[in-house]
RNA sequence: GCCCCGGUAGUGUAGUGGCCUAUCAUGAAGCCCUGUCGAGGCUUCGACUCGGAUUCGAAUUCCGGCCGGGGCGCCA
């Protein structure tokens, strides 16, 4: 009987398998050759000697392109010159698909590929073990995630990404033709989620697309990003959030160190669980720390790039790699944030990861009249965000919520340099294809 | 948007006015080899981002375009 296996998983006991990868690898030695099969799970080794096999499959497979796909049937041998203690002699083979030559980028090549050609072809860059590795992780963040909100009563929603105004101001937004009216690419779910804090769906999430035409130059922005919203109604403050975050963050981490084992030891990292509760810091302390470590900020500086960095620093120092970032200058913050009256601070926090925001969120104003005056005193036409307005007429509660950038938080969980190695297909300023 | 930096075979690099008919590795093609797994050995193939300028002479200097990298601002 022929079976047909991934390499990850065969045994003696398997007699006749038929297996099915790539070719990464042929070594002829003469009298013998080796073929390296590859699939998702793992490689395995096809040995073929010479006198034991049909001579025209012995120079057919030998001859085959790196990286062509077939299909191998033979016999399952013990080895133990392979990994995997097993091997396959084969006695017949399908060429299902044959690979060019040259490869536009190597799989298994001993030189460094550089990022922009290993994304010009990322198809091929994914063929590797370690590239793959991020993508089955991420997919287990994003399913942690949901876990993580359905056990604590969240509904999974999904809102509108053409919409007709932004929720930040205008600069940042990406313009659409929609049947002749202007619209947008939806910048933020949270005016939608907001609004139905008003209908008793009391507690949302959503994981979707966020677009910012941003003509940022850096590491960790790109024009297009996953974010995870959250939003939560009968809170009291803006902690409320926090714990709330914390909760799903924790949830995620300690799951993934367990379930992603396998891809965790081929990308060669280990997960540290961060100590709970989750340090807070305000925004007031955070400026007085980077001053002391020698940066030249006055009061009401923002901290900056480089101010994050140095949080983070001695935030690591004492093995926190997650913290709250509180109480920042209502003026920093976006309309939508309730004001601490008198103070000139706002309900609001940062969550950053290894000196990096991935996280920002708070309480919401949700009193109409105060409402109409944030926005008044950021510039902005009430008469513009009416259908969200009026949400807040007919009785809204009190809540709040916050949004997670996704890539950020996978490229920080595994330490990658560059956000853009957390999405497969990446957009930024420069780059709309593939 | 601002400030730096770069572009050499399929991939990654060396080369800072003539020694370049351009280095090395990887790759590809061919040959030898019965236990390789970064296989090994021998032979061969393959490149100066584009357009101008300077010069007797440009991969190398200058200007512009295109493409890319790093940092800042902004944020997720």
């Amino acid at each position: 009987m022929t079976s047909i296996k991934d390499s990850g998983n065969i045994s003696k006991e398997d007699g006749i398998v038929t297996v099915k990868g790539w070719v990464q690898d042929i070594r002829n030695l003469g009298g013998i050759s080796f073929i390296t099969l590859r699939d998702r799970h793992g490689t395995l080794q096809i040995t073929m000697p010479k006198k034991k096999i049909d001579p025209d499959l012995f120079e057919s497979l030998t001859r085959l392109s790196r990286e062509s796909v077939i299909a191998v049937t033979g016999e399952v041998k013990e080895s133990n010159q392979t990994a995997l203690g097993v091997e396959v002699i084969p006695t017949a083979f399908e060429l299902c698909s044959e690979a060019g030559v040259p490869l536009p980028m190597g799989v298994v090549d001993k030189v460094n590929v550089e990022m922009d050609t290993r994304l010009n072809n990322r198809f091929m860059d994914l063929r590797k073990p370690e590239v793959k590795a991020v993508f089955e992780i991420r997919s287990m963040v994003i399913g942690l995630i949901s876990e993580a909100m359905a056990k604590n009563g969240f509904v999974n929603i999904n809102t509108p990404k053409i919409v007709a105004s932004g929720a930040e101001g205008g600069a940042t937004l990406f313009s659409v033709d929609y049947f002749g009216k202007p619209a947008y690419l939806a910048q933020s779910p949270q005016l939608y989620k907001q609004m139905l804090m008003s209908t008793g769906l009391d507690r949302v999430f959503e994981i979707g697309p966020a677009f910012r035409a941003e003509h940022s130059n850096t590491n960790r922005h790109v024009t297009e990003f996953i974010s995870f919203d959250g939003e939560m109604a009968w809170i009291n403050k803006e902690e409320d959030v926090m714990a709330m975050i914390e909760e799903a963050i924790d949830y995620v981490l300690v799951n993934l160190k367990e379930r992603g084992k396998k891809h965790l030891e081929v990308l060669g990292k280990e997960i540290t669980v961060p100590k709970r509760p989750y340090p807070l810091l305000t925004y007031t302390e955070c400026l007085k720390m980077a001053v002391d470590r020698g940066l030249p900020l006055k009061d009401g500086d923002d901290l900056g790039t480089e101010g994050e960095k140095i949080i983070g620093d001695i935030m690591a120092e004492k093995g926190n790699d997650l913290y709250f970032i509180i109480e920042y200058p209502e003026e920093a913050k976006p309309f939508y944030i309730m004001e601490k009256e008198g103070t000139g601070l706002s309900f609001s926090f940062d969550l950053d990861y290894k000196g990096q925001e991935i996280s920002s969120g708070g309480q919401r104003e949700h009193r109409y009249p105060e409402l109409v005056k944030r926005m008044e005193k950021k510039g902005l036409d009430p008469n513009d965000f009416e259908s969200y307005l009026n949400a807040f007429r007919y009785g809204m509660p009190p809540h709040g919520g916050w949004g997670i950038g996704v890539d950020r938080l996978v490229a920080k969980i595994l330490d990658l340099p560059n956000v853009r190695e957390a999405i497969l297909f990446p957009r930024d300023i420069g780059r709309l294809s593939p």
